[in-house]
DNA sequence: GTCGAGATTATTGTACACGATTGAATGGAG
DNA sequence: CTCCATTCAATCGTGTACAATAATCTCGAC
């Protein structure tokens, strides 16, 4: 006697769903300045931490050089970043906003912030539905893989 | 004067970590099944609802036939589902499951449904999460595109 | 100074995801 | 009965994601 799983009762499809809508989103809210979301994540965390290695964007985004390298290649050609060799490590590829990406800073922070405004949930929800959430993230990322043959 | 916008406050930034951790967590606890998350809910639909329409599995999973026909190829080729064109209707496929989808059925609800019990969520916290992703993805969508430019 | 273990980035292959288009099939309106 | 707008699946093009592998580089042991 196996209980069933129905789909609409699953918290990882609710997530999933929520996770497309958001995509849609920012594919409208972002559409004039020809950015993807991950795109955008991307510029964010520049915006945040200035020049940034691959590798120190991926630990900010949990994206690896795989997806990562394509993306930035793409954003180079779109005139948003520049991407070249470190001369201290050779290894590392340093990454850094262009003057584009300067100038359209404000304008981006503040379309996205009005935007964000049709959202429609009153801060203290906002902030503790990301809390649950993140929460979630948390307790999924503790369990072992192991754990789940 | 524009505010900055912070990754790690985004609530959509937290939910797409959480779609990815969830995607993970998935990947391992369907690997001995060799079903990725996309698959599993493909299937759950069809033991939920029986012989589908592509459509159809379409609406209740949110996704449109470029996903789905490829999808669904792989799974058929894996022996899960078989796909014909209808007689009734010949613009429709039916989507329905083999006899191993059958047998394997009590076995996978069994097994991820232990694996669930490593999110470690009390029942109350997992549902009210879910209600409030739900809403987030409901005033999402509510939201017009043109809005948005 | 050279070598090799370990770190780091790039590349490759597989699998979504979705907008746009195509082409066959359907079912009304007249 | 015949157009023709609509429906439906498939296809195409672009862009993530990530595991696995390859290529490159660094730095410490010697």
């Amino acid at each position: 006697m196996t209980k069933p799983i129905r789909l609409n009762e699953q918290l990882c499809f609710s997530i999933y769903k929520a996770q497309k809508q958001f995509n849609h989103f920012y594919a409208q809210a972002l559409a004039k300045y020809k950015l993807t979301y991950p795109q955008y994540i991307t510029l964010l965390s520049l915006y945040e931490h200035g020049t940034m290695s691959v590798k120190e964007v991926g630990q900010a985004l949990d994206l690896d050089s795989g997806t990562l390298t394509p993306l930035m290649k793409r954003m180079e050609k779109d005139g948003w970043i520049s991407r070249k060799r470190s001369t201290v490590d050779e290894r590392r590829v340093d990454v850094s906003l262009t003057e584009k990406a300067e100038m359209m800073r404000d304008d981006i922070y503040e379309h996205v912030g009005s935007c964000m405004t049709l959202l429609n949930l009153p801060e203290e929800s906002y902030v503790a539905i990301k809390e649950s959430v993140d929460r979630v993230d948390g307790n999924l990322s503790a369990i072992p893989d192991e754990s789940l043959n």
